[in-house]
RNA sequence: GUGGGUAUAGCGUAGCUGGUUAACGCGUCAGUUUGUGGCACUGAAGACCAUCGGUUCGAAUCCGAUUAUCCACCCCA
């Protein structure tokens, strides 16, 4: 056993579940070509100010999450999450200088230092997107149907996806002060933490677990009634937008995103198989951000995808996004001349591009076989004394235990990648005729 | 930061109210007559029973502390 442990809250992907990452990483950069969103990769850490401007002072993200290292006389801190660290590359570059809109996504780990659960961990994995230039709920509604198409792809069932609109700085106000007096009347009800949250951010009541507070928000004003026209607009466009796609949803006026960058549109995709944290992806506008952060006021919006909770859910569900491993051929040698033989053939057969593993263990014919059936070896060929004499060897297919005749010459690796074509398609060949 | 649960071979578990070589399944390795896998069978390797301390003639088993880990709160992806 290694004494030194991988720290608390982090992850080893082993080779049994990185295949898994793979085909969804593939799938995640194919729908996100598709709605024009292209690659951007920005650094695992920056300055700690980045963070706290756009994320927020008062979050507790900022406030007790996020891993900061001294370095000389600046502040480093790990990405908490990825939209500061992309919109500060795409000002710092000059992105919003070229056509509008631009459309990144990401695909990084985050670092946040919380006590570890199912589903939250302290390393964990995002995808996520950043569109910057459109004001317009068409915007808002692409974005919102990305995600959804990427969990439906994916193959994920019984998300349900909660919208709501928390307002511009404007009406956030009216609403705020609404707020604050509803609660002021049951001031002596509240739990410590929301006592606290009164002044700075009463919208974090509504969503506290407490059952006495939320006995109390129960009735609590609503956000929606105090929009303004603007932002009334905005969502209800958003809704029309929403029903041409045919993508259902639920307005949920308790969603209150703990990032401080947000304004009118937030959103959230929730699961219920994965336990207490159930968001697989959240995200929403954020008109006054680029403009926070030193750039022309722009109105952008994004949202991020928990990857980790993502394959959970499917693992959950027993949905599986890859097959098992296997390898194309295994070549037993019998002595030592085979043992050369097949050497050299093992490396011609890789030139190919094929999959081909040869003894490095000095098995027995017999363990050879077991193990190139744990391998999963679509073709097994035995070379000993008869077949370097021949210069001809059996190939058998595992699966049928059928047995092709091959010459061990020059072309043999050859030979072998049209055997192989030929038993891919004859077993592609009977699927199409029976779908 | 606050609760609660759990800690036995690579993995998953058993071990009842303390008593000689800690058990089982999976996995790994070797073999089941000499040149062919999946099944079955045989055997082997692999655990100072998380750590430290205490109770006791004697502790994996009881008590305490520490550490790790899990779940939940909080918060978020």
């Amino acid at each position: 056993m290694a004494n030194i442990k991988r720290p608390n809250g982090t992850e080893d992907i082993l080779p049994s579940v990185s295949r898994d990452w793979q085909n969804l990483e593939r799938m995640l950069r194919e729908i996100a070509d598709v709605y024009g969103f292209r690659e951007i990769r920005v650094p695992t850490f920056e300055q700690t100010d980045l963070f706290c401007r756009s994320v927020g002072e008062t979050t507790d993200v900022v406030q007790k999450e996020m891993y900061t290292v001294s370095a000389k006389e600046s502040k480093f801190t790990l990405r908490p999450e990825g939209t500061a660290g992309t919109i500060r590359a795409m000002l710092q570059n000059g992105l919003l200088n070229e056509a509008l809109p631009q459309r990144v996504y990401y695909i990084l780990s985050c670092f946040r230092h919380e006590r570890p659960q199912a589903g939250r961990l302290r390393e964990f994995h995002q995808f996520g997107v950043e569109m910057a230039g459109s004001p317009h709920a068409s915007a808002d509604a692409e974005v919102i149907s990305l995600a959804k198409q990427i969990i439906d792809m994916v193959g994920i069932k019984g998300i349900e996806l909660y919208i709501n609109s928390i307002g511009c700085p404007t009406c956030r106000k009216a609403y705020h002060k609404a707020l604050q007096e509803y609660f002021a009347a049951s001031k002596d009800q509240l739990c410590e933490t929301c006592l606290s949250r009164l002044e700075k951010n009463p919208m974090r009541i509504l969503d506290c677990k407490s059952p006495i507070c939320g006995e109390i928000a129960k009735d609590a004003p609503v956000i929606l009634d105090y929009l303004c026209d603007e932002c009334s607009t905005h969502f209800a466009q958003l809704k029309k937008h929403l029903e041409m796609l045919k993508i259902e949803y639920k307005v949920n006026p308790k969603i209150v995103r703990g990032l401080d960058y947000y304004t009118k549109t937030v959103f959230e995709f929730v699961t219920t198989d994965i336990g207490a944290q159930g968001t697989v992806c959240g995200g929403g506008r954020y008109d006054g951000l680029i403009g926070q952060l030193g750039g022309p006021e722009t109105p952008a919006l994004g949202f991020g995808m928990g990857l980790e909770r993502l394959l959970l859910t499917l693992r959950n569900q027993g949905v599986t996004l890859s097959e098992e491993d296997t390898c194309d051929i295994y070549l037993a040698p019998m002595g030592e001349a085979a043992a050369d033989k097949a050497f050299e053939l093992t490396a011609a057969l890789r030139q190919e591009g094929i999959a081909a593993q040869t003894d490095v263990m000095g098995r027995s014919l017999r363990a050879q076989m077991k193990y190139a059936d744990k391998m999963n070896a679509k073709f097994t060929i035995v070379i000993g004394d008869n077949e370097i004499a021949d210069g001809l060897a059996d190939i058998k297919n595992m699966k049928t235990g059928e047995k092709t005749r091959i010459a061990l010459t020059d072309t043999f690796a050859e030979n072998f990648s049209t055997l192989l074509l030929d038993s891919l398609f004859a077993g592609e060949d009977t699927e199409s005729l029976l779908g």
